[in-house]
Order: C-alpha cells, then structure tokens, then sequence
DNA sequence: GCTCTGAATTTTGAATTCAAAATATATTAT
DNA sequence: ATAATATATTTTGAATTCAAAATTCAGAGC
C-alpha cells in the first residue's frame, strides 16, 4: 500500500475547463459505462472494487457510488456480500428489448408526424445527407456517429422527455447486445433505404407511415442483431 | 455527537428472518421511496442528509447510496455540492408519462392474448371477482392493493422482462402523481367496468380488443390524474 | 487420495474522518 | 442604516478506517 507514489493527483484533468462539476462518481459511471458497452469489460466477469480503484485512481466510496448507478442501468449486477459483476448479454432478454423499442420508435413516428417544425425536419434531413455522404465514402465511425444522433434527434424532437429517456436507456443496453454480437454496425445499404422512407414520411407529416417505417426499422434492427447473438 | 446512546443497534429488526440479507441502502431506498410517494417528503423539498441519518440510524454512506438509485428513478434530484431534493410532480412530465404508458399497456394487450396459459387467465378472473367484491364493500385499501396486484400480474403474465420492468418503473411516478393529485384511487365504478372489459377480452383472446381495452383504461387514468393535477 | 473442517487472508459493507464548497453570520465602511 | 466583504459554521464530497462476510488454503480424518 506504499508503492504508489501520489494517492491524489489533482493535476488528472488539467488545462481546458469549460465546466467541470462533475462529480467524481459520474465521471467514474461514464468511464465504466464505457467499458462495459465496449466489452472492455466482459459479461459475467467479476469486477474487483480494489483493481478498478486503483486503475482510475479514486478511492472506493466514488466507485460503489457509480456501480450502483450502472446497476440501476442493468449494465452491471451487484451480488450481496460479493461484489458486482457485469450482466451477460441475454438474448432472451435482447428480444423483449427490441419487442419494446418497435413500439415506442412507432410512438415516436406518431408524435413526430404532429409536432416536428419545418426547421427541424430541414436540419433531419441535412444529417440524413450528411450521412449518405459517408456511406458513399464508406467512413463507417462517421456513418454510425451520424446514425446515432439522428435516434437521439428524432426522439428529441418527438417532445416527450419521458420517451427519450426510455430510448436512451434502451439504446444504452441494444448498444452493446450489438458489440456482444460483433456487429457495430451491420446492414449499411439497407438501413440507409430505411431511413430515406423515415425521412420522406416525415416530410409528408404521414404520421401512419412514418410508424410504420421507424417500426419496421427498428425491427429489422433487432432481427439483424439477434441473428448475430445466435451465431457466436 | 455524544447524546445518542448505542450508535450501532444491532438489535433493530431482530425476530422473524425469512430472509434478510439486504444491504442497509437498499432498505433506506426502500424507505426513502415509500416517503416520497405518500408525500411525506414534499415535492420541491431540499433533503438534509444529517436528519435523514438520524431519522433512520445509519451513517452517511448507505443514504448516499440510497439517494443515487432514487434518483435514477426519477423522485429525486441530485444538485452538485448542494445536496438532494424531491422531484417536483410536473403536470407536463406526467402527461408525457402516461403517453407512454398507454402504448406499453397496448403492447402488453398484444402479448397477454398470445401468450396468456389458461391457468393463469383464471388466476386473474379470481382476482378481478375479489377486487369486484372489495368494490362491493366499498373496501377502499383493499381494492386498491388489488388493482395493483393484477396490473402487475397482468405485465408479469404477458412475458416481457423489459415490460415489466419499465412499467414498474413508470407505475411508480403514477403513483406519486395520484397521490399528489390527492386521488388515491379515483373512479371506482368506471375503472371496475374497464377491467371487465379486460379481461373478457382476454378470455376471448382477442388482441386487438384487449390492446383497444387496456390502451383505453390507461388513457382515462391519465385524463383523470391530470384532471386532478390541474385543480389543485 | 479425497473430503471435510477450521484458521488465515481477502473482499465487501458501513462508519468515521478529513477537506472543500456553500451558507450563514458578523463586522466595517460608506 | 445599508451594503459589501470577511469570517465562522454548516453541509456536502471523498478518503480512510473498522467490522463482518466470503474466499482461500492448510491440515486432520476417513
């Protein structure tokens, strides 16, 4: 318990502070977040409170402070008297995941078709554009950033903050089901169809078809991703 | 620091022991959830950690931890540096919540018709004719509890972990909102009427006519808890 | 040789302690 | 008397400490 040098090292995160009021356990949770949906940290492996203290440098009342949230987010389990380990990935469960999610993405579309502005339909479809560009340029990370923050605008502009947490959360666990069945990002082509039909149903304002597309796109998601679970 | 005798009371929940190995958090979350959907914690109301310690005996540590997980449920909100406070009941939020929840309660129709065995359907036809007699006997607490036990066995019964989760969790910000409503259970007739409906729908196995029932019982639980929010 | 029992060690649960931030109080200057 | 600043007190954030539970390992018994 010597050997360390500096048990404190205030200097971590020096230079540039916008704002940091981050509590020590959030930026704990957001790293171990990380880990977890990266497989950094593998499903069913124990976590050891002492290992993990000592690899982010904080004591251990911060890091039970942050597993306690990313239970509360079924990334990790904790098991009385013995610890935390990270849940497996479930394909069960993967499916009454993706079951769920069809139906709020068709909420979703519903609300969307009544409340988007013009503005914001604009700004949908210039990241749809700015989306084709990269799969045009095969830029995959881009091409999933991209992929990523159009759910999240769709569920925002949908304007119902309950919804888009839900989505939120959700997207948290089918993010790594998808990284669990290796597949970052399967069905290019396809998904890029399927969210022309999104988009072209928005700009209609058909509430109708644009459940049925974000349904449908959903749907084949999670078909895509539960293939892959199975074939490990 | 001093005038309090035994600072551990090992003794406190002695006697009967079915099973008690819960951390002491998860038993001040418990407590802590309890407080704040009977509104003995008002809405809005800052939270001292000092008194919360001394009310329940523990240290420091186990609220904290408790405090966390309310606050990933929504009843409490964590201020950086300046403690904790109960979530106020935001008519808005609430209106989103229930938006939600009637598409769950449809899909959870969906399910329930498909999936339903025969046992368990007259398991919940018995528990709809003892909710029925409670009605009778204008039994206010027990007909409550009832109603809630079958929501909660229907969400069990129709198969989806996910489901049952999110609607545990979202049943819980309805429940602190009719509280806040100061209608415990309102519509005693209407809503005995809607869940015959249910459950003939059931029996049937009717999807469509049960999502329609179910969607239709949620929706006019909302009207009327915001009704009630709004006439306050 | 294997299993069961019982210490020694490790790991977790919870209380306490220490430090930093925020709030309240007092003091002084205008 | 009021307002602004400085100081004291309280309250929160995080590390440390202490105790209890679980795990490991050794040895005795079969």
């Amino acid at each position: 318990m010597d050997d360390t040098a500096d048990v404190n090292a205030p200097e971590a995160l020096a230079g540039s502070a916008p704002l940091r009021r981050l509590s020590l356990y959030e930026v704990v949770a957001e790293q171990l977040r990380e880990m977890v949906l990266e497989g950094e940290l593998l499903p069913g492996s124990r976590i050891s409170e002492k290992r993990l203290c000592e690899s982010f440098e904080v004591s251990r009342t911060p890091l039970r402070e942050a597993l306690k949230v990313l239970a509360n987010e079924g990334l990790v389990e904790l098991l009385p008297n013995r610890g935390a380990k990270v849940t497996e990935v479930d394909p069960r469960e993967v499916a009454d995941l993706f079951e769920v999610m069809v139906e709020l993405e068709a909420l979703s579309g519903h609300l969307l078709a009544r409340r988007a502005g013009e503005a914001e339909i604009a700004e949908l479809r210039a990241l749809h554009r700015q989306m084709l560009d990269h799969y045009r340029r095969q830029e995959r990370p881009e091409y999933f950033r991209l992929n990523q923050r159009i759910h999240r605008r769709l569920a925002e502009i949908s304007g119902n903050g309950v919804l888009l947490e839900l989505e939120t959360a959700l997207n948290l666990k089918i993010t790594r089901a998808r990284y669990a069945a290796n597949m970052k990002l399967g069905r290019w082509d396809e998904s890029a169809r399927e969210h022309e039909r999104i988009l072209d149903a928005l700009e209609r304002r058909d509430g109708e078809a644009l459940a049925c597309a974000m349904r449908d796109h959903m749907r084949k998601t999670g078909d895509a991703v539960l293939e892959g679970l199975a074939s490990r």
